[in-house]
DNA sequence: ATATAACCTGACCAAATGGTCAAAAATTTT
DNA sequence: AAAATTTTTGACCATTTGGTCAGGTTATAT
């Protein structure tokens, strides 16, 4: 019996069967995001997993039965924030606000979900085996639109030729996605130090102004 | 006995005992890279990497003994390339050079050792367990030159005020390691075709473009 | 209050895994 | 050619792993 319940009911409170269904399911996935983050999805195990969310592992499995289910829960509900996120590049017509807010968005993201971006990494780097699907038909119509209003762009002037759209929305993602990736590397080498929150707006302003300059916007 | 002894011998030649080391040394680590790439040092199983490398899973323990051990030269070999480029950075002395080639150089790497990048990746993302000490000395010390370089640019008004200069440098690593770890990505959104080797030198001209116009030189 | 359905979990299992080892085969040294 | 050294490999083992399941507990419907 958890700790959370004996707490609960010793106020003579119960959880509806609903709540604690969707209460569980979110501890798991938070714990699972972390630890497939961590490890990948071969690597993690449920152990870890169960250990991570302070539960049995037979509880991990009773709500998703198998580890590779979880793991493709995990990238689902990552994709949400992704999504959302991806919306701000088409909410403005002129780049330089498109840019500064996509950007923003991506940062902003890195920040505050970076095991989630940790996990899309993994997956991606083994090949993508299991969002295949996702990466050939929603991302890539959402690129196509991308990079349709990037080659607009051009065409009225208002940035520079950059050759191929895709190269700038490689050089955005992979940027913005280096901070949350990457987060121990640029640890260590601020002196060992997490980034503060006023260090991180500097650097998303500073990543804002390379992108507008790399396109010919002056900031 | 492996097919390639038997060839051997079948000529009347025998593998010096040196050369057999050196040779199987290399078959493996070649294997144990693309294995580790793709499913992470626990993700990874000796196994596998024998079956990659055409060899009884008991003669991975013979040269290399354990599956960490095998990983960390791994590592060390993948870093021997890596301060090569690395060095290119600090050959000249005007940043659109500097820029150009180092850029090109991390680009190239990218290009011809794409599992090497993605071991790396994999090693930063799950904390640098094994790598600590090359990040927090080697690294970071090499790192410190860079940023001086950049800030004397800076003074100099070669290139505008990019404010911190790791992020100047996040943007180049990201930007260029984003063509080998998530090539398979890259490949899905163009067209579901590996890049050639011009478009790979198309995509290498725009990205060093980019990073020029990002601290504000003309490319 | 009782029945039903959902939740919980310790005990268990077959398969996979990292690693060992002894003995055979190949090569080098004497 | 015989002894010594290195390489090769199948058989083996202890541990870990994903997953199952029976039986108990808790919440809900009647």
């Amino acid at each position: 019996m958890s700790n959370k319940k004996v707490l609960v009911q010793a106020r003579g409170i119960t959880r509806s069967k609903e709540r604690i269904r969707e209460e569980n399911e979110l501890i798991i996935l938070i714990a699972a995001e972390k630890v497939f983050a961590k490890h990948g999805l071969k690597g993690s195990t449920t152990k870890q997993i169960a250990d991570m969310a302070k539960l049995p592992k037979s509880n991990i499995h009773y709500y998703f039965h198998t580890k590779l289910n979880l793991y493709r829960c995990v990238l689902e509900s990552i994709l949400v924030d992704w999504m959302r996120a991806a919306d701000t590049f088409n909410k403005f017509d002129e780049p330089r606000e498109a840019l500064k807010y996509y950007v923003g968005a991506k940062m902003n993201l890195s920040r505050t979900r970076p095991f989630g971006s940790k996990v899309w990494a993994n997956e991606i780097i083994s090949g993508a085996p299991e969002m295949e699907e996702v990466l050939s038909s929603r991302l890539k119509k959402w690129v196509d639109t991308c990079v349709s209003s990037i080659n607009r762009w051009i065409e009225l002037k208002k940035i520079v030729n950059v050759g191929d759209a895709h190269t700038l929305l490689y050089m955005i993602w992979a940027t913005t996605q280096h901070y949350a990736d990457f987060d121990y590397q640029v640890m260590i080498l601020n002196n060992g130090k997490k980034l503060t929150d006023s260090e991180f707006e500097e650097k998303k302003q500073q990543v804002i102004d390379l992108v507008l300059r790399s396109v010919g916007l002056n900031p």
